[in-house]
DNA sequence: TGTGTGTTGTGACTTCTTTCACAAAAAGGT
DNA sequence: ACCTTTTTGTGAAAGAAGTCACAACACACA
């Protein structure tokens, strides 16, 4: 039962795929299939699910509705997810968009920007608000993650606000280095090393296949 | 001398965190310093920079100038990497945004959107063009490594567009599974995961500490 | 009923990654 | 000159992740 950081990414990505096409209630899916869209082994993907409990039949696969349901009793909170967004600038709106008109237990509750022009300015949908107002709508809206939008200048300065409001998980887009408490989860998104990773990656394709 | 992905990655952001402040041709820095930048572990950091056979001073650490380009030289292409965006939406606008102005070796060499309307803006400095143009450009350029941000309907084709044009990378923005040839990596960026890793870690810290 | 085919579930194995732990090196003080 | 402190470099151990291989099962069709 206990899911690793690396199958849970997994299981997120096989839920969304899953998902995105629409399935009946007797439609099954092979282990091999969902290795194919993911580019890993079918082996791999059976371990993942055996790893949340799920089982499947011989010969027909996996009910896709039981299984998207049971990836969701492990990755979503029965109570929700609330987010608060930091940073409203070009990367805040695109994520906010991303965000809009998902039905998922994840809810955008906030986004703000120290800049006072935007504030008030409607983003997507999502009024941007001053800084002043975060640590009382993280405390309003039990907020549980952030996500971190701003210039890497600052980016300590505002981390340490969200924690000190109760934040326990952020998705750190600023390419900084993030000081938090043991009890804070940092994920880091990384665009820059992304592509420096794949730039190197295609050359000497031959060794380090990996 | 073979870095594995994970190392590639760390390199990268040890890299960017040094050049972000400013270091004159005399300084040091620890390992356990990098490892407080990445929360990671100092025999980690020096692990990593063994694979790339730099060495450091015993009481000092590691000098930083030629630790920095030593990383370069394993990151960067020496010709340069070329690269194309293509899906200039409010995704593409944030990492046009990004990388303008990166004395880099990565460089943009060309903006598409398949909306008519968007053809001949100018987002932060760079042209869109119309996605006729683009396996013309990507050949001109030599561009090995393509950003994918289009939506996910429709990410399939213009990715074997863009192998068939010679991509040998691409950084997948798309929540699409994007199937391709051996000698093509895929890197995806999937914040959708990134959140609901966070929200599933932060719910049970005790067990699963990674 | 029996045979053939294709898939799951999983123990065992392999490979990759991280951590541990300590000798050797360098610096500073006395 | 010697001792203390701090840090590197790395072999060895531990741990995590991924792969293999195959028994067990389910279905199809004769
Ligand atoms: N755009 C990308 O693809 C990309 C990729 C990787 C990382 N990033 C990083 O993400 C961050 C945001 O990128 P962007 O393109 O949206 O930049 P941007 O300049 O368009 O937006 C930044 C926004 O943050 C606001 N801001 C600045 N300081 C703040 C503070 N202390 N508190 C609250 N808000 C503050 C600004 O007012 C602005 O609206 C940057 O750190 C960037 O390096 C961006
Ligand atoms: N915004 C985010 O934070 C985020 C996060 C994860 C994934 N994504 C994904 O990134 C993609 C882009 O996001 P966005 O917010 O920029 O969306 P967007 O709708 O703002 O932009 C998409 C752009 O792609 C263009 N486009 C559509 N089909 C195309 C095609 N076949 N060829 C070329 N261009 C095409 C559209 O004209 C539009 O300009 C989406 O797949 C989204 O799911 C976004």
């Amino acid at each position: 039962m206990a899911a690793s950081g690396k199958t849970i990414e997994r299981l997120s990505v096989y839920r969304r795929l899953l998902s995105m096409r629409t399935f009946s209630e007797e439609d099954y899916v092979y282990s091999h299939e969902l290795a194919r869209m993911v580019s890993g082994t079918a082996a791999q993907v059976r371990r993942d699910l055996m790893a949340i409990g799920v089982t499947g039949h011989s010969k027909r696969g996996y009910r896709i509705g039981p299984l998207v349901e049971e990836i969701g009793t492990l990755l979503d909170d029965p109570e929700g997810t609330r987010i608060v967004l930091v940073g409203a600038g070009d990367l805040g709106r695109a994520v906010l968009g991303f965000m809009k008109g998902r039905s998922s237990a994840l809810t955008i509750v906030g986004a703000f920007d120290s800049d006072p022009a935007k504030a008030g300015r409607v983003v997507h949908g999502y009024r941007c608000r001053s800084m002043d107002e975060i640590e009382g709508v993280i405390a309003a809206e039990r907020a549980q993650v952030a996500i971190l939008a701003t210039p890497a200048d600052g980016a300590q300065e505002v981390c340490d606000r969200l924690v000190e409001a109760g934040v326990r998980g952020i998705v750190n887009f600023a390419p900084a280095p993030l000081i938090v408490p043991e009890a804070v989860w940092v994920e880091r998104v990384d665009i820059a090393t992304a592509l420096e990773k794949v730039a190197c990656l295609i050359r000497g394709v031959d060794e380090t296949t990996m």
